[in-house]
DNA sequence: AATGAATGAGGCTTCATTCAT
DNA sequence: GATGAATGAAGCCTCATTCAT
């Protein structure tokens, strides 16, 4: 048998990807990834068919991470706001710890480079977030709104508190409880 | 380098790009926006130096155009809600009716490309609009957030609200009430 | 006005391409055919879209040029066998005095390059010299053979003749005449 | 390098080689051959040293092929010219069997890649038809052209008439004929 | 001022070949 | 022997910018 794919590589190559794209946005070139990664510049082709590509996986790659560390150590058996704000608590500590991947994923958000079913997979990575915003809107927790509408306020939230706390990192604590009690008023039934 | 003289051409030339970018991101050709606007490939440079000076100038003008279209029949006699409902209107009416401008300004603001002095002249645009916002939370009218904190949430809400109305035409309008709703819980005191 | 298009540069690159695809074969690369063209690789791209484009431009005019070449000084008045006589030596004349352009030639009619529209137009040349075989033939001067297989046994036996005369240059003149007679007596009526 | 061990791969990328060369040219890639040929990229070189090799490889085998097919049934108990039409049927019908190796031929013909050596070795594999033409020329039964000569000429005719055939499937028949009564014409004392 | 041909660096991708497994 | 991942030199083509006209 020949030598596997190394999922190392594979990885080097996505965390090359971000650190490069967050420096050069799209006109990322692929030989400055390739070789931060530490392969040559075939390789990446070997990992991934062409640049969409691999931006399109990446993409996906960052969504689920954000995903996943959303939903570590998620309390089931509080109330729907310590939920929520355990869920607010990740976001913001993902979002400035690593600023570049965030970066990145706003610039693919807007990218012609992403296929609509990358977006498809990205949002449905969210599905059960989404499902659980249902019930309580359902239980009359939450203003009637559809819950992706929801989903979006938060994270469209969490985006601008982000900012401010970079930006202003002496009050960034006041962002962060600001942004969620913002947050929580614009969408729950008080 | 001539002194450019027609504002035609260089509007023409703004427009252009607006519909370029639109269409292929930050990987559009000077020379297709050249073409679509009708000019030599070389002109372009007259009026603009460099593709980064055009696209700086594009982000301004049209933070420019959204900023004017906002303040539009401003009523100075109403109350606040009404007032920032007018606002509401035209931020949700110019996304509507002018996609592509919203999509660019969208892949600009995470751009490379744009400058931070750019962003800042950009952002300034809104200072009567931030001052207004600081005389109301002295009043106690809105949370005490810094008015520019507020503006952004403004801004990410209406960004979140043009999207749901993009997607589903036939809910729109319930889409830009509900999403007024929930800005004006977010900052308002009741 | 800018600058216009020089034909003489457009030649360059066709002459530098004959040379090169006779060394490289379909392999040539633009590089080289640009830089002994004298031209900077991306000025070969104004003049020819792309290298499969190039390649067909240069396939029709070297039909182009040999149509032209068997053409020069043809005697109206005189019999047919003294006409194809002349058409005969010019051929071979021409594919003595430009093995390059013969040997390209020969490449890109077998090449994938080339466009089955490319070949219809270089066979079209010719349709003169077919229209003038297909009197002979009605005249009962030749065999009652389709004018164009007369026409393609014509090239095949001169295609012959000549790689015979330039392998074995003492002997040329007895191979030019050889295969003009084998011509001869494989299509004439006598 | 170790020796192979198997024909049966080494058969199947010379044919898998047929193939793809036909559809792509010379710019039929290593990796595609053995993708088709059902070995691994590498295995190919355990079977040729070189893209070149095979190439070459290539070309002796369709040229010993085709000098097998001409032999086959040879009768040599006939007259000149029934022994020359049963080699001529075969090629013909050699040709319209396998298109594609007939269109590779024709392609190698005229590559680079095709050594000076493997010509010569290609052209003596017809040595012994050669011989007999020369018996015949001696004898008075065909002009006095070098034996070399009359062969090249019996196979562009060969080629022109197959040509024709594919091109026009209706009159196969008569293309066929034609062919041939152009060729002993041309070669024969009558 | 306007034009667009000219430039050549640089981008993405392919591919023959090697070599670790 | 067989495999296919790894390599990096090229290949084709694009494009921002310059400059002759």
């Amino acid at each position: 048998m020949a030598r596997p794919r190394s999922n190392d590589k594979r990885d080097a190559i996505l965390n090359a990807a971000v650190e490069v794209l967050a420096e050069m946005g799209e006109r990322a070139p692929t030989s400055k990834i390739a070789k931060l990664a530490g392969v040559a510049e075939g390789t990446l082709f070997t990992y991934f068919n062409s640049k969409e590509e691999l931006l399109n996986q990446l993409y996906l790659s960052l969504k689920a991470e954000l995903r996943h560390v959303m939903m570590l150590g998620y309390p089931t058996d509080t109330d729907l706001k310590a939920q929520m704000h355990h869920v607010w608590q990740s976001y913001l500590n993902w979002g400035i710890s690593a600023p570049q991947k965030r970066k990145v994923m706003a610039q693919l958000s807007t990218s012609e480079q992403i296929t609509e079913q990358s977006k498809q997979i990205g949002m449905q990575s969210f599905c059960d977030l989404t499902q659980s915003i249902q019930n309580q809107v359902d239980k009359g927790c939450l203003r009637d709104y559809p819950p992706l509408f929801i989903g979006s306020i938060f994270g469209a939230m969490a985006e601008v508190s982000i900012n401010f706390m970079v930006q202003d990192p002496m009050s960034a604590e006041s962002y962060r409880e600001s942004g969620f009690e913002a947050f929580w008023h614009a969408v729950a039934i008080m």
